[in-house]
DNA sequence: CGATTCGATCGAATCGATTCGACCCGAGGA
DNA sequence: TCCTCGGGTCGAATCGATTCGATCGAATCG
């Protein structure tokens, strides 16, 4: 154990060879007889060397063979999160031919977690913002300065950074007309983080001001484009629980809305379940919408009204960006299309 | 674009010191005035120098600050399982404090992805067998050969590797006991799949011979001891929708089972599914019970029966052999005790 | 006042491979 | 027969930092 491991030189020295030839017989680029490279093989399998070290090759060749996705909470969160996995996978899948790996970075620096710093001298290629495109992210810019591409998803309208999101305030907007044509106008809406901080509850005018995600920054501007100025809810991460805090708070005012706009469907169903606690059936007592179109099977027989956004194209697309990233182009924007789904959580507000 | 990036030589220069020094600067291991700090610090934003190249840095160090979790499957699959997801989020946060990243690797190779070999090529310090301890996968040899430490989670027990398991085989024999104790003789099991190659459907003696995966084979064998030889269907991976398939097969047959044991959770609640598609009631008409206790939000109220295993302590357990393993030690191997739950999905066999 | 120590800095070796240009030699063309 | 051409091999530079040991001046101690 103690002995130091076998390295390309010793490998090439008993083969008889020079470094060079033996590097050759390995990597495959470049002439070289077959007795040699067999030579080289043989006396590679009596030292036991199994191939050339990664990080050397690495370190020559400029690139690590590695793509980082951050993602900003903690990983179970975002595994959690149908979106955030479907994307991933895309991106994983997009990836995968060229054997270039997916490292998992986790963006906000929170108790015990690494430094920023420290996330940003990991060694990827490419750098993939997934499930937190904030606005001013200091590890988007640490990456940069580095020379890393970034790929934002929902992410920041940056000269800088590649985009791939969809339309976002065009669907919330598409919603919430929908919402509208039912009869509703006491709306509140039950939000994504703001910002991650592990902040929750009641939005006052200060917190709405720092708004750091485009796309939770565009479904409210929607929404409020519609009803006008609405109470708000922030859930501090993106789960069925949070929604259920969120939706309990909202519901709890004398002022009670006859219909909540959930910022995500994961936020709706928690909401949906805070108002069966109360005793208030969905849809008649109160309409409940959510956004991105996922399965909920929490919800039973029942299909929730949302914005539908392409999941998986939103993956593909994202990987593929990647892809034409590494390989040296700085591919174009991409902004997807959503469809409204109307299902059997939106009916018109109970009369009075 | 076309420049250079700045070299820590270049700053070093720049600021009028030997590039030790600079290193010292930047690193903070050894004395360094402040003064000169100051002006390492200062040429290196001039330069925009953004720190030391992180593949060099780890090429000198010998370690590259990763940890390589290898899931058997697609992303997608394994990130529907929630046992995963838990498994990984672990990992991640006994990682976090080190500033180790989590690289995703695919275990099989399939159509499109990267060679064994190519995965093995990652420059991970640690890797970790996540979801697919299988007894002879390629690639634990691979690294292994390479000098990579392995943990493998339910995996292989081999004097040369780190195992973190369950009591497979005592969680499924108390399981099958509480079946047979209501009263079951016509049982059949839903299985995980023996092997990563697709294949799904009936399993005959020569497919069961081959069964590459302890955690599955413990469970059947156990099953088996109570019951004696039952009808297995495999499932080709651990997804509800597989789950319902094995469950229609096992239930068409003309001597249907009064009793389903499925390997996973996931999978009960697919034959769950199945047997209410064809308008049998369960518990009442037919027993069903899983295995992991993971949440069930597609059963509503009912509660599966089940073997409850700790899956956050599992996680946990195994980022922290991860950790024992990068500080040099080796670390004993972990065996943790699951928990029969009786729920609702339980019941003595319909009488004739 | 001479000897010792400590803090700050520097030189040079090292990590382990890749790759460019040069070189050699045998085969094919003029 | 001489010249080219190209497959096969080798030397040496290079990728970008870290780190060990040496050096040097200043401060401390006896």
């Amino acid at each position: 154990m103690g002995e130091h491991r076998a390295t390309l030189a010793a490998v090439a020295a008993r083969a008889g060879v020079s470094p060079s030839t033996a590097s050759l017989a390995f990597s495959g680029s470049g002439p070289v007889a077959d007795a040699t490279r067999e030579r080289v093989l043989a006396a590679a399998r009596d030292l036991g060397y199994a191939g050339p070290d990664p990080l050397a090759r690495s370190l020559r060749r400029g690139r690590s063979g590695i793509v980082g996705a951050v993602i900003g909470e903690r990983l179970l969160y975002a595994f959690r999160d149908p979106v955030a996995v479907a994307l991933l996978d895309g991106i994983a899948e997009a990836l995968s031919p060229s054997g270039t790996g997916l490292l998992l970075l986790s963006g906000d620096a929170q108790h015990g977690s690494p430094t920023t710093e420290q996330v940003s001298r990991m060694p990827v290629d490419v750098a993939v913002f997934a499930t937190c495109g904030r606005d001013d992210d200091p590890l988007l810019d640490l990456f940069l300065r580095r020379g890393v591409p970034v790929v934002a998803v929902d992410g920041p309208d940056r000269p800088d950074v590649t985009v791939v999101d969809i339309d976002d305030y065009g669907g919330a907007a598409e919603l919430a007309r929908h919402v509208a044509s039912l009869g509703h106008h006491r709306v509140a809406v039950a939000a994504l983080p703001l910002r991650l901080d592990g902040r929750s509850g009641r939005v006052d005018d200060a917190r709405r001001a720092i708004v750091g995600f485009a796309d939770c920054r565009a479904r409210l501007a929607a929404t409020e484009d519609v009803f006008g100025p609405v109470p708000v809810a922030e859930a501090p991460s993106n789960v069925v629980e949070e929604g259920e805090r969120a939706g309990r708070l909202l519901l709890a005012g004398p002022d009670r809305p006859t219909a909540i706009v959930a910022q995500s469907d994961l936020l709706a169903v928690g909401v949906i379940r805070a108002a069966e606690a109360l005793g208030l059936r969905v849809p008649q007592d109160l309409t409940v919408v959510g956004y991105d179109g996922i399965d909920t099977p929490w919800l039973g027989e029942r299909l929730l009204t949302t914005v539908v956004q392409p999941i998986a194209e939103k993956g593909r697309l994202t990987g593929r960006m990647v892809t034409e990233l590494l390989a040296g182009q700085r591919p174009a924007n991409v902004h997807l299309p959503v469809r409204l789904r109307v299902g059997t959580t939106s009916a018109p507000p109970p009369s009075r």
